[in-house]
Parts: structure tokens; sequence; C-alpha cells
DNA sequence: CGCACCGGTATACTTTAGTAAACCAGTATC
DNA sequence: GATACTGGTTTACTAAAGTATACCGGTGCG
């Protein structure tokens, strides 16, 4: 099995059958809030307000909708408890959704690099041996 | 500085720390394309008509956006010849490019596992039949 | 001449993502 | 009896993403 990244690059067939995978977890993950939900509940089960609340600039409509494709993908469950007083549901998030770590990991490393690299313009990552073509703003 | 991912999980104001990162990551390489054209240059520079010819499916108009988006954050570079017989436009990707191979990698890795789940379910990864709510139907 | 390739751009359209706000039944609190 | 909290749904909208198709000047090929 070729692994990605430790070879300098693959050819168009590698190509086009590790897109397909990358794509699939890009789907699952993409958009503005699936990621922030998930890392919310990293923090531990979560009722729906609370959940609401901590996820900072959500709306009901959104949160509902993206609660329910990450359970109908396995990353979370969602468990209600009819008996006390305004009907509680819990979202928790489900070891499937743990093995998400790596992911989130390597985003938010490349992530927070990233936005030091633009907000102090230096050269801290990526100015070593080479000089970069001083190309347009 | 708490490292994410080593701990089991974090704190709400960590959480917001790390989803912005996770979130300028995201939108760098977010869509249906951008991690599409960067793994296509892996394989080395490329010229437009080949990379729309090996990115398959991609419309010029949205190549051509994209590769401006790439460029203008640094993560490749475009040289004209223009020389040579009808001006020929070269992508490549940049060093700074290259600093997303573990995000590929994490990405592909967790997008093949997903993708084995979900096509061979044998084991009861995430078994999400439950109804505890006896309440109205 | 006529066609295809090059690197795109222009126009028009559909689809999806996301926002904003109101609304619901039930309970508990003031 | 009004208000707020619970877990959402509904409707209506905007903005962004993406698709489809045609078009452009220039060149080389037969």
């Amino acid at each position: 099995m070729p692994l990605p990244g430790s070879s300098p690059h693959l050819n168009t067939k590698e190509c086009n059958s590790a897109m397909r995978s990358v794509r699939d977890a890009l789907d699952l993950l993409g958009g503005k809030w699936k990621l922030a939900i998930i890392v919310s509940l990293l923090d531990g089960p979560k009722r729906f307000k609370q959940l609401q609340r901590d996820v900072s600039g959500i709306t009901a409509k959104m949160l509902s909708k993206e609660l329910k494709e990450l359970e109908v993908n396995g990353l979370l469950s969602r468990s209600v408890q009819a008996d006390v007083a305004p009907v509680a549901v819990t979202y928790t998030l489900a070891p499937y959704g743990e093995t998400l770590l790596p992911v989130i990991d390597a985003l938010h490393h490349w992530g927070s690099q990233h936005r030091m690299n633009i907000m102090h313009p230096q050269e801290p990552v990526a100015a070593k041996t080479e000089v970069s073509a001083p190309v347009a703003a």
C-alpha cells in the first residue's frame, strides 16, 4: 500500500484513488459547523441548547441539521430521556468520532501555522534555501 | 500551550482558539476542487488544460477561480512563458503547498478507513438503532 | 480553408449552505 | 399570568458554490 506523505508525489491514477477518500472525509467534515460541533463534543456530552451556546453563532436550524448528519454517519449518538422534566436530549461523541482526532489535529496544526504566516509575514516556516519569485502581492 | 490531540478533550476556551485555526485551514482547503488540484500538482508542474484533464469534472471557470485563490494564498505559483508558441502557462506547487502533505495524509487516511467502514459494515461500529423515547409517536 | 489546441473569460443558470426570525408544547419560576 | 427554558421545526430569504455553454485571439496542422 502506497503511503502518501512519505513519497514526494503520486501518479495520476494514485491521485484519483486518493482523492476519493479525501473527498469522502471532506464531505463529512466540510462546511462551517461540523468540526466545531465535534470539537465542542470532545469536551463531553452536551444537550442541544448547551451545544448551541458553546458553538457560538450557530442557529438552531443549522445545529439540528448538522447533528442529524453527524449522527447518521456514526460520529455521534443522540439519546433522549423522556422521564425528566422537559425531555432531555443528549449528544455524545461516538468512539468513531474520536478517530477524527488525527485529522482535527493536522488541520489545527497547519491552520495555526498558516495563521502565523499571514499575520507576521516574516519567514518562520517556508524560507530557508529557496528565494521565491517576487510575484504580485 | 496545550497540545491538542494528545489530551482526551479540550475545554471551551481552548475549543474556540483551536477552532479558529481549523476553520482557517478548512476555508483554504474546503470546496470541491482545491485539494484535488493540489494533489494533482503533487505529481509535478502542469499547464492549465492538462490540469483540467487530470482533475476530471472541473470546468474551466472553476479551475481558473480555484487556481487564483490557491495562488494568492501562496500554495502554488503561476508562470507564463510568452516566447513559446501559444503562450504556455505553468502551475507549480509551491513549497508552502507541500506543507499540506500531513493534512492531506490525515484526510486521506481517515477517509479511506471510513470508506471501508461504510462499504463493508462487518462489525457494529456505530449501531444507532436504539430509540429510548416511549413518548409521543 | 477548416479544425483543433491553448488559456482562459462571460453569461446565465441551478443547487447548496447558511442566516434570521417566528413558532410550538410543556414545565418551572417569578 | 407573564416570562424563560427545553428541543427543536417552519418559512423565507441571501450568498456562495458550482455547472453549462459559448466565446475570444492566436497558432499550428493537414
